[in-house]
DNA sequence: CCGAGATAGTTTCACCTGTAACCATATCGG
DNA sequence: CCGATATGGTTACAGGTGAAACTATCTCGG
C-alpha cells in the first residue's frame, strides 16, 4: 500500500472516515442495550426474572402452550437458553410441563396459576414502558420505526444467509 | 386476586395483550443482534477481532490518541472491557500505550503502523456494510431512523436515571 | 509535608452464554 | 421388525462479562 505519508492531522482525505457515534450498527446496539436495561430493571427488581425467563414467560403467556423448540424459534433464543430459562421458571412454579403423549421427546410448556398471575402483572408494566419510550414520537413515527426495523432485519438476514 | 375464571381461550379481553414479536424492546434487540452479528462476521473472520476490540480500534483510529477511560465513555464500554480489549490489541501489536507524564495513572492509546493498516482496511468494509443495510431505505429514512434512535436513547436514559 | 479521599486501570470471582457432546425417543428404509 | 439417522431437550465445558476488590497515582485540606 504505497501511500504518501500524511504529515498533517486531517483524518485521511482520500479514505472515508468512520465516526463510531454515527455508525448505525453501533447506535442500534447502544439503543437496544439502553432500552433493554430499563425494561430489565422492571422485572428484575420486582419479580426476580432475567431476560431469558421473561421472554419464555411472555411467549408461553401469549400462546398458552408451546414446546421449547417453538419458543426458541419465536423468541430468537437457542434451545439451551430456553431449556435453562424453562427449568428456572418451572423451579419457581411459574410454568408446568405437559408431556406430549404423541411424541415423548417434547413437552408443552404452560403457565401455572402462579405464572399466570405474574404474567398478568408484568404485561401492563411492560406495555407502559414501551409506550413511554415512544411517548415523544409524533403520530406515525412508531409505525415508521417498526417498518425500518423490519427492513434492517431483512437486509441483515439476507447478508448472513450467504454463509 | 379475585378474578372470575375465564373459561374460554380469548386472550384476556380486559387486559391489554402483549405480542413479543411486536414489542419494541424485543424488536430492537433482535435487530441490533442481527446487524451486529453480520458486522462481527466481517472483522472476526478477516481480522480475528471481537466486538470490543473493534470498538476500541475504531475509537482510537478516530481520535488518534485517547485514554482508556475516555474510550469507555465514548464507546459505551465499562473500563474492564476496555482494559481487556486494549490488552489484546496491544498484545497483537495494533496499538501502543503512551504513558502520560503529567499523570502516571493513565496512558494514551494510539495505533501502531500495523494497527493503522488494519484500521484503514476495516473502515471501508464497515462503511460498506452500514450502507448496504440501509440500501433499501428511501431518501430521508436513514435520517429519520437516526433521529428516532436518539429519542429512544434519551427516554431510556431519563428513565434509568431515576435510580 | 502528610494523610484522607478520588481516580486510572487491572485482577478476581461468580455468573451467563454458546458449542459440542450427550440421552431419549421417533422415523424411515429395507 | 430392526438398524441408521433425525430430532427434542439436557448437560459439560470453555470463554466472555460485570461487580467488586485491589494497586498505583494524584489531589486537596490542614
Amino acid at each position: 500500500m504505497h501511500l504518501k505519508p500524511k504529515s498533517s492531522a486531517a483524518p485521511a482525505p482520500g479514505d472515508a472516515t468512520l465516526t463510531l457515534a454515527g455508525f448505525l450498527p453501533y447506535r442500534l446496539n447502544v439503543a437496544a442495550a439502553a432500552v433493554s436495561e430499563g425494561l430489565a430493571r422492571l422485572y428484575a427488581t420486582r419479580f426476580r426474572l432475567g431476560i431469558p425467563e421473561w421472554r419464555v414467560l411472555a411467549t408461553v403467556g401469549e400462546f398458552r402452550s408451546m414446546t421449547a423448540t417453538a419458543i426458541g424459534l419465536h423468541a430468537h433464543m437457542g434451545k439451551v437458553k430456553v431449556s435453562r430459562a424453562a427449568a428456572a421458571l418451572e423451579g419457581r412454579g411459574l410454568i408446568r410441563r405437559e408431556p406430549n403423549p404423541q411424541d415423548l421427546r417434547e413437552a408443552f410448556l404452560v403457565l401455572t396459576p402462579d405464572g399466570e398471575a405474574v404474567y398478568r402483572e408484568i404485561v401492563p408494566l411492560a406495555l407502559a414502558y414501551a409506550r413511554s419510550l415512544t411517548a415523544d414520537f409524533r403520530p406515525g413515527e412508531e409505525a415508521t420505526l417498526n417498518r425500518l426495523i423490519d427492513v434492517l432485519l431483512r437486509r441483515a438476514g439476507e447478508m448472513g444467509g450467504g454463509d
